[in-house]
DNA sequence: GCCAACGTTGGC
DNA sequence: GCCAACGTTGGC
């Protein structure tokens, strides 16, 4: 199966990316809404990428890139999923959302829509590799 | 099955 | 801390 792309959000009072590089890997649990439970259930597959993101953070943005390295299983309580994701890269910086909402090629991103709420949100490869080339940048900067 | 009320998210 | 957006709940 191809490799899909997505984009997983979390307050840095919660979890960071240096949290995950220090932990190397953990599970994504907790999540309370239904489409993004459908996501990890149904359709995140070992290997897919993620980039990860910092909501309610100065500034918010992507702060750096995961992996799924366990697909879609119960929690405790049965009715919701959890993945597995390992740390693949701090960017050392964030990719802001104001960066993403300037840049072209990101026009259509679920994120930089007004309202978007979704914790999970897929996202187009060649959204993908604009993030992750923009974070190479954020880190020498 | 509609829809108003309510709660939560998240940018600012 | 404010408030807009939007998902969820519950009365009918």
């Amino acid at each position: 199966m191809a490799t899909k792309y997505w984009l997983m959000k979390v307050e840095p009072e919660v979890y960071t990316i240096d949290d995950l590089k220090r932990d190397g890997k953990t599970n994504w649990e907790g999540v309370r809404n239904y489409k993004a439970r459908n996501y990890m259930r149904d359709e995140m597959q070992v290997g897919d990428e993620v980039l990860f993101y910092a909501s309610n953070a100065d500034p918010s943005g992507v702060t750096g890139l995961a992996k799924i390295v366990r697909a879609g299983y119960p929690e405790k309580d049965p009715t919701w999923s959890q993945v597995d994701i390992a740390f693949v890269k701090s960017f050392g910086g964030t990719v802001s959302l104001e960066t993403l909402k300037h840049t072209k090629g990101l026009e259509k991103m679920g994120v930089i829509r007004k309202g978007n709420r979704l914790s999970i949100q897929p996202v187009a490869k060649s959204e993908f590799e604009i993030v992750k080339k923009l974070g190479a940048t954020s880190q020498t900067a």
